[in-house]
DNA sequence: TAGTAAAATTAGGCAACCCTAAATATGGCA
DNA sequence: TGCCATATTTAGGGTTGCCTAATTTTACTA
């Protein structure tokens, strides 16, 4: 007569169940290997935990192939990024954070925060379906707005884009794109796009940038009339 | 050349470290059965922890008479108590919870958050000195305010007193105080106190309440012009 | 198709924390 | 002063989660 799912997840294991909810993103099995560098662990470090979490129901394991989340697992995966995003969105807003400090502290608090208190923040941002970042937050059923997005260097010369997120965790980064004055619901227009993973050039209010590939890949953007 | 002093505590040891604080503001040191009863662990695993910590040098311990933090560990007692404490204070203040449900949350986020974190939520505030329970803030040095207050039961009939502090966590007594019409700050006057740890009676705004001893003792409190 | 490099798993260990059962020290009382 | 109940510690065990070294599987290439 005890409760019926245990349920509760170590911080750990919402980790791992976190990266591989985002490198299955790609479609693909997440590797072994995958994992272990995204988590900066040792690839038998993953292969033990994994055999746990399959035992667990959180994922399906087919040794040598990889990894795919269950229904179970994934639910457990938006959970938790459903804290991690809200709380982002929290520190921001009401805390004075920069887009690139509150990843770091996210990364711990949502393992630690309760269900009353995330609600709580959600409820005083007024239940934002998107972080500084320009990630969707999961909303508290496990679905999240889609939105059909372009990275920088795919979008044609003379285009008009607003940027909608930013997909990057590395401060530095951040802080560069921020100082070049990119942020989500940014409008800005492309002027060139260089092949060969070359710069892409745009016009941002009177200001033109140039924006090596590396960055620019990194900034997913809206284009009015595509994809309406 | 790595740092001096690896210095990151884990949540258990943090825990131990504010259990034994509380403990030995007696006066006497801790006993190992004092602690487990705290912590609501078993005595070898207390003995078993008391080891390591004594081993990091957070305690000193006479075997079979008990423990005494050192420099070292009081001050990582008051570092998470000032986390714990400046946690339930912004709670409480801006996102909505009442007193009897802040603990339990603060329990856990007082091992997530940064020194950062914590400092913020202390500046919305205006750095208050004490939480919503009447509990003093520890200031980042280690200094506390010390008020001079007096359980309820000791009061003198006829005396009037100010309720500084109330010494409970659990949620049940805590909801009961707060329907009687008390909180810090509650101005009333001492009507009746009957010995043999019987009942006080107070005046409160324009009712009367009759408080049971145990009750009363938890309710610390300062009388004027006594111990000016 | 055999050979091999890379990826994954297995083997074996370790530290932190917790537990129960057994042994031992302590302090008070007869 | 010696005995005994109680407190404490030691012994032995379990789980989680991480590591390095050794082994095995896979997939690609010659
Ligand atoms: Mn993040
Ligand atoms: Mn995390
Ligand atoms: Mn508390
Ligand atoms: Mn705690």
């Amino acid at each position: 007569m005890t409760a019926p799912t245990a349920d509760e997840l170590t911080t750990s294991v919402e980790d791992y169940l976190k990266a591989i909810y985002a490198i299955t993103r790609q479609g693909h099995p997440a590797s072994t290997s995958d994992i272990a560098g995204w988590l900066g662990l040792s690839a038998p470090s993953v292969s033990g935990m994994v055999k746990r979490l399959a035992g667990q129901g959180l994922l399906e394991h087919r040794p040598y192939k990889g990894v795919e989340l269950t229904a179970k697992g994934r639910r457990g995966a938006l959970t938790v990024l459903r804290r991690h995003r809200i709380i982002e969105s929290y520190l921001v807003e009401r805390l004075g954070y920069s887009w690139d400090s509150v990843h770091q502290e996210a990364e711990r608090l949502e393992h630690a925060v309760s269900e009353v208190l995330i609600e709580r923040m959600a409820d005083a941002l007024g239940n934002p379906e998107f972080d500084p970042h320009g990630d969707p937050i999961p909303r508290p059923d496990g679905s999240m707005a889609e939105a059909t997005s372009t990275p920088m260097p795919d979008i044609a010369v003379g285009q008009e884009g607003v940027l909608r997120q930013v997909r990057s965790n590395d401060a530095e980064q951040l802080r560069f794109i921020a100082s070049v004055g990119l942020k989500p619901g940014a409008v800005f227009t492309v002027l060139g796009q260089q092949p060969f993973h070359g710069p892409t050039t745009i016009r941002l209010g009177d200001t033109e940038q140039v924006i090596g590939h590396q960055i620019a890949s990194l900034l997913w953007c809206e284009v009015p009339g595509e994809q309406g």
